[in-house]
DNA sequence: ATAAATTTGTGTTCTAAAACACATTTCCGA
DNA sequence: TCGGAAATGTGTTTTAGAACACAAATTTAT
């Protein structure tokens, strides 16, 4: 359980790019109309084709974006840190949600009605720029995204995984071991294939010496290599 | 070539949502910085790698987004219709363009600086509220196209993409001829697949009464069947 | 503590789609 | 209008990766 103190500092203090654009009247609305919300690990906070009406901040913990696809295969579109929001894209496009999210650990998030944060908007554009940023980032990512997925090859998938979760989630104090524990089934979502691919090539790495696995602990330890096979191998 | 007239017409008329995000004085702003360009079939708008500078608006013609993948294979990512804008995305982001634009056909382009645009929006939260409308849409629409284009077997993706043109550009007066004329290759790159797959797959679905092919016309005579190959065939 | 469920790991088979290899036709530029 | 280059079309081979089928290990619930 995170302190009332703790929350406000990281209101204060982490919300960077979003909270700094706004006024002091504006901040007031926004605490006014704050609440905070506990998820357990693998807890569904939204699911396709419901309504948005949120704005999520992600204060603690780490969370997936993710799209049901054909079968039972599920594709992991993006992932969040603290302290990342989410949750507005389709409120903005005035449709329902096209994708889910889940907790992927214990984590806490700042909920905000996106009706206070579009009135916000309106009136001030730094706010409006910051959405307009994030968007464009995402819509850029996106579009990459499709191009590693459909082009390289397993091998190159799994890399890239790797490397993105070393991107967004850093390493731990040894300065190798990925922060982030997920399961061969999640890691394999992330990385358009099946499971059983995942382990295999998890192992071939391990082999080849690119990295070391103990459990879901994954330690990169030749990321030239990794980034060499992730840009095609 | 268009007259100016015409031209006025289009500016005046058809762009529509974000020409009446603006007031007076900003339309003067726009129409001052404002020049249109003629692009032949298959010439580059921009490059990947470019830095973002203008924002273009498509006033005549078809033009596609693309980007480069490995090898020669090329990703066709969204398509756009008069009046789209459309180039705007990597300059929000701050970053070079992750992808490319070209035209498809003869094309008239509206070229606005987009320092112009940022500066307008930065006092006119209308013109904000539409630049975040959109890019909201694209990503979801992009986060569409990853599960299609990984998880659909080449039937599906084709039908998807035949269904895509139609929605995009509809049909001519016949109500059954698509009203966008593409190579083979193009249709191949817009639905992730080798262009022999795509010429032996419409080739298929001409036997099944599903498509009629005339060089490059092409002819949706069953609707229905295609979707629910494009839903999971 | 123990059974059940989930996750991880590995071998084997099967198949969708790429790769390759040519005809044939259409398009374009000199 | 002629010749070369694209674009289209089709058959054949090859292969990456899914699908399937189990074991073993680990986690979770009772």
């Amino acid at each position: 359980m995170i302190t009332k103190s703790t929350l406000e500092r990281i209101i204060g203090d982490d919300l960077a790019d979003l909270w700094n654009a706004l006024r002091p009247e504006e901040k007031r609305v926004i605490a006014d109309n704050f609440r905070y919300e506990r998820y357990k690990k693998n807890q569904i906070i939204y699911a396709e084709s419901e309504t948005p009406e949120n704005l999520y901040c992600l204060l603690e913990g780490k969370v997936k974006l993710f799209k049901s696809g054909i079968g039972d295969r599920v594709q992991i579109l993006r992932l969040y840190r603290p302290v990342q929001y989410f949750g507005y894209r389709a409120y903005f496009a005035r449709e329902p949600y096209v994708s889910s999210s889940a907790a992927f650990e214990p984590s806490t998030l700042g909920i905000i009605p996106m009706k206070i944060v579009e009135e916000i908007i309106r009136n001030n554009n730094d706010l409006a720029m910051f959405f307009i940023h994030e968007l464009s980032r995402n819509l850029g990512g996106a579009d990459t995204k499709i191009i590693n997925l459909t082009q390289k090859h397993i091998r190159g998938r799994l890399a890239e995984s790797l490397l993105l979760l070393a991107d967004n989630y850093g390493y731990e104090a040894d300065d190798s071991t990925l922060k982030i524990y997920m399961s061969r089934e999640d890691l394999a979502n992330l990385s358009n294939m099946t499971t059983s691919n995942a382990i295999r090539t998890l192992t071939s790495f391990v082999t080849e010496k690119l990295i070391l696995v103990d459990g879901r602990r994954i330690r990169i330890i030749n990321e030239p290599q990794l980034r060499k096979i992730s840009k095609f191998g």
